[in-house]
DNA sequence: TGTACATCAGTGAACGCGCGTTCACTGATGTAC
DNA sequence: TGTACATCAGTGAACGCGCGTTCACTGATGTAC
């Protein structure tokens, strides 16, 4: 099996960040080993070490690409929405749904990786998460509400929802949330059965 | 030195479950070793397992203990403050202090345990933080702004804050997040220099 | 184009370390008389 | 109140396990001629 085409280790290498960006905003770095992250690619733990020097050189590469990832959505919807307002309300909607809740994996960056992020010692690492946070905060912003704001409360809202699944506060605190940025957003009073069915957030 | 008297005991109990809600919400359970938490009582990590079942069984005993300092933090601050709305605007005030950014031993369960509490599979440490944001989101009410919704913006924005820390950004959100929410409670613009000098959120 | 050799991506066993947990032991505390 | 004994909070060595990392090895790939 070994000694495979240089197309196809450079490939390995990038399905491998790609893992551990979703593995590590699902359970946390500390619940991920090397041997996961490797095993989720097909491949074993040893090779890890041909193409990163360490666990810790992972998260980077890793916050990396879940802030491109997000960075391509708010491009995307942009794109789709009839206007920036209408792609921040969307936005905003996806963000509390209970499917972005549900799957950290392919979700908010911060939300995910926030603690992780607190705690490591890259300043690369940190870096990411501020630059992905202000650049967020400018997308969302709004005439009368900081962006910065908005992007605080959504990640809050998410992150205390996540932690509170199983309880009924966990919608509550989805709903009233959306309902709040939403309406303060239009300028008119949105009712939570009003808004349109958003399945995934990825 | 052993056999100790029982009310020492049980003092040592308390000041290990004590030193555990400090010690995980400063760097989060999975860096806090049993040593860690008896080491800050003075005493060896043996004896630890005469007091409690597992490391496991820490957690909610140490957040029940964080969310009774903040309850009672809380109603403090109602006796002291002249009134309701004078109370939650200093409440906001110090939520947001750089103090309460870098000290989280002392600071919100919440903020501090999120994490965590979303992993454990511990049904009564989960309880403890759904309460605990319910009962801060009423505390937080105010007319034409959903508690909960201030609730989740607070520890968002301390959450970034934490994790940007360094940065400029990091003290440019808790000032944004505190106008805005300073202001739209009062009614007129606060600038962040006219706020008191909060020093500690503990 | 074909051949011989070097390279090196990936394998899987092994190592070292830290940590949660256990356990035999100590000796002051608490209790029974 | 005093005495003898049982209790048990705390000690510190030891165990087992998982995990990050290393390393000898494999054999297809890539390259030099």
């Amino acid at each position: 099996m070994p000694r495979v085409s240089r197309a196809q280790a450079v490939q390995n290498r990038e399905r491998t960040v790609q893992a551990a960006a979703r593995l590590f905003r699902e359970r946390g770095v500390d619940h991920v080993s090397v041997q996961d992250v490797m095993a989720a690619v097909g491949l074993t733990h040893g090779g890890f070490y041909r193409q990163f020097e360490s666990k810790e050189a992972l998260l980077p590469e890793a916050a990396r690409h879940a802030y491109d990832s997000m960075a391509a959505r708010l491009t995307k919807l942009d794109a789709e929405a009839a206007d920036h307002t209408a792609a921040q309300r969307r936005f905003i909607q996806t963000y509390l749904s209970p499917s972005h809740r549900d799957h950290p994996g392919q979700g908010c960056p911060t939300a995910g990786l926030v603690q992780d992020i607190t705690r490591t010692s890259s300043t690369e690492t940190r870096e990411l998460l501020t630059s992905g946070v202000a650049d967020l905060g400018e997308w969302l912003d709004q005439p009368g509400r900081g962006g910065l704001v908005t992007a605080c409360t959504l990640i809050g809202a998410l992150l205390v929802a996540r932690a509170a699944a199983g309880s009924p506060l966990s919608a509550q605190v989805l709903e009233q949330v959306s309902t709040a940025l939403v309406s303060l957003d239009s300028g008119s009073s949105v009712k939570a059965e009003d808004l349109p069915d958003v399945q995934e957030f990825a």
